[in-house]
DNA sequence: ATGCATGAGCC
DNA sequence: GCTCATGCATA
């Protein structure tokens, strides 16, 4: 058979053993909720069979033959379209924020938001290797928009459950609130509205993170965005980028044409390991022992990649994964209704020895 | 759109 | 080593 499985690491080899990833879960689009078991099931079928052949290891040594840096400088950078950027600040005029309101006040405490540390000393800043908001201006010249302009409308952030600690000392007045906790609620309706506006002007997701970074300098990545639509973050991530994609949708709404400006940073001396495919067999079995032991200790995880014969970090990188994913879930089939979220994380065996 | 990966911060 | 935010690479 051809498990493909050989040795993903070697630049060579890589050839095209596809993946079987296979469990692509569809274009979820509700969000938190329970689900959870919609994949599961998936993998404890067809499971288990195969024994590979492995041969792969980590090449530690990044040295010189750096096996996952086929091209560590080919970065693409998106060339064209730097029209498509928002790159100046133009002033931000607070259009009048509609602010209907939704009847119901949900929660969302444990569903999303996961206790964690919240507000950790400062959220870091993305130091884009060197790369800051220098004196970029002009503006954005958005694509021809599609047809009429987008309603202008804001969410209304008026409604905030949980002030942040840290922050409410010397502040002007609650003229453009925007920056405080909003509910799962808004988010959601934000979120939609947000990808409906951000298409309706032509955008993509890509361009979004990347004007993002030359207005605020926070670049982010397509997936970010996308991840931030599909309701995909935890809260207090949610919460984080909000305000950002705010502002760039006023920005874009408002600015009207303008030269281009900046284009994208690179700079990225980091070399990736190549994407190890996990075959789904193998998913099955990893699947099986999550239910089990979602947090397995150390030995587990080695004895577990040994039978695997995977290597022990991308054994223990799948859990942490798979956990996190746990945490942010989104059902798949459903689309975006209405409704307040009440995903049950269940509770974690801070060990199990069960095995 | 999402799977596997990296890295910072924390314990 | 875990969580969490984030993204490259890929389906």
């Amino acid at each position: 058979m051809a498990t493909a499985a050989s040795n993903p690491y070697s630049i060579l080899s890589s050839t095209s053993m596809v993946h079987p990833d296979a469990s692509v879960m569809q274009q979820g689009g509700s969000p938190f909720r329970n689900h959870q078991k919609l994949i599961q099931s998936d993998y404890l079928q067809g499971v288990q069979s195969n024994g590979h052949p492995i041969g792969h290891q980590w090449v530690s040594s990044l040295a010189d033959g750096s096996p996952w840096s086929t091209s560590l400088e080919q970065q693409d950078v998106k060339p064209l379209r730097e029209d498509l950027q928002l790159g100046a600040i133009i002033h931000h005029r607070s259009t009048a924020h509609v602010a209907h309101h939704s009847p119901h006040t949900n929660h969302h405490a444990g569903s999303w938001g996961t206790p964690a540390s919240h507000n950790s000393p400062s959220i870091n800043i993305y130091s884009q290797t060197g790369f800051s908001v220098n004196g970029m201006h002009g503006g954005l010249t958005p694509p021809p928009p599609p047809s009429s302009s987008a309603p202008t409308q804001s969410l209304h952030p008026g409604l905030r459950e949980t002030p942040e600690p840290g922050e409410l000392g010397v502040h002007h007045c609650l003229d453009h609130s925007d920056e405080e906790t909003p509910t799962s609620d808004e988010l959601e309706q934000f979120a939609k509205q947000f990808k409906q506006r951000r298409i309706k002007l032509g955008f993509t997701q890509a361009d979004v993170g990347l004007a993002l970074g030359t207005l605020y300098g926070n670049v982010f990545s397509q997936t970010t965005i996308c991840r931030f639509e599909a309701l995909q973050l935890s809260f207090k991530n949610m919460c984080k980028l909000k305000p950002l994609l705010n502002k760039w949708l006023e920005e874009a709404d408002s600015s009207t044409g303008s030269p281009s400006s900046i284009d994208k940073i690179a700079a990225q001396g980091r070399k990736r390991k190549k994407r190890t495919s996990i075959e789904v067999s193998v998913k099955g079995v990893l699947e099986t022992h999550f239910l089990k032991c979602p947090k397995p200790a150390a030995q587990e995880i080695s004895s577990l990649a040994d039978s695997l014969q995977l290597e022990k970090e991308v054994v223990r990188v799948w859990f942490c994964n798979r956990r996190q994913k746990e945490k942010r879930m989104t059902p798949p089939g459903e689309q975006q209704g209405h409704e307040v979220y009440s995903h049950t994380v269940n509770a974690d065996s801070s060990s199990c020895r069960d095995l």
